[in-house]
DNA sequence: TATCCACTGGACAACCTGCACACCGCACGG
DNA sequence: CCGTGCGGTGTGCAGGTTGTCCAGTGGATA
């Protein structure tokens, strides 16, 4: 079920120079091409990789606003709520959670204006009690795993 | 500097099945492979696309929990904090952010239990006053982008 | 010891990529 | 009205890569 060293190191030659092949893959690592194709097949299969979806970012489409918003819901609303942040394109990213508030949601907006209409938007339904938004200045850590993995690589 | 109706299909197409190269995403456009070869290649020199990084899911690498901490700085002990943070594998995202609290940390952990140990390290620092911690339960809407690019490919 | 499994090295055809070239239609400015 | 630039279309080619199969090897296990 875990991660050894080689897998380990499949995934941070992928995360790092995603364009590689298998073949090459398979050069830099020392080992056989199956190898590195049956490693990679495993990954995938085990759902450690869940794709290799293009990095879109936000901010080149034109939405370079970042904002996290807490939202409290009405008891027994949630699963309308989910549907409708669903259908706001704005909305990247929902996650239910503990302590106070009870979902976090990751929005994009064209501009610091822009971002009032989709506040709004977002908030302007039913089940939506109390919003608080926090914007992103600055995102010194980007999104990142490769660290991760190489400590689940690490403790076999 | 916009994003044009083709631009979207192809990004659509390609975050929705990443496998198919350059000549089967032009077949299934319609459009000559040189084409898509350019209109990708644009997409990639204006950032729009940062690169095809392995979408790797921390749940299947033994780190189910997910969880965001807000935390208080001290004047002034910004650039320690961020690098501190930066060094703890578990830190997969950081953010600085306006209004209550000055810093949202998204982390992950093995259990529960691991997510204190996480926190204890995070908050460990001397430049960090105080922490809120709110643990993910579900996650509705997994980062997604499609919906936005539909957006910025609709109004050209 | 027999068995299972992963890795190796090699081979094959089919396919895709990167690149180049000639040509066309359109918009723009002179 | 014409020349130019830009983006798109087809086409072609060499080289690399993929998917797949196979036989052989070594280690771990029952």
């Amino acid at each position: 079920m875990g991660i050894d060293e080689l897998d380990g190191r499949l995934l941070e030659l992928l995360a790092e120079e995603p364009r590689i092949g298998v073949l090459e893959a398979s050069r830099r690592l020392g080992v056989a091409r199956g190898t590195a194709q049956a490693r990679l097949d495993r990954l995938r299969t085990k759902g450690v990789i869940r794709g290799f979806g293009p990095d879109v970012d936000p901010a080149a489409l034109g939405y370079p606003v970042t904002a996290f918003a807490t939202l409290e819901i009405k008891q027994g609303q949630g699963a309308d709520v989910r549907a409708h942040l669903a259908g706001v394109p704005e909305v990247l990213e929902l996650h239910t959670i503990t302590g106070q508030g009870d979902m976090l949601v990751r929005l994009v907006a064209r501009s610091n204006a822009d971002l009032q209409r989709v506040i709004d938007r977002v908030v302007g339904f039913d089940g939506i009690m109390r919003a608080s938004t926090a914007i992103v200045m600055e995102n010194p850590v980007p999104l990142r795993v490769v660290p991760l993995v190489r400590q689940a690589a690490g403790d076999l």
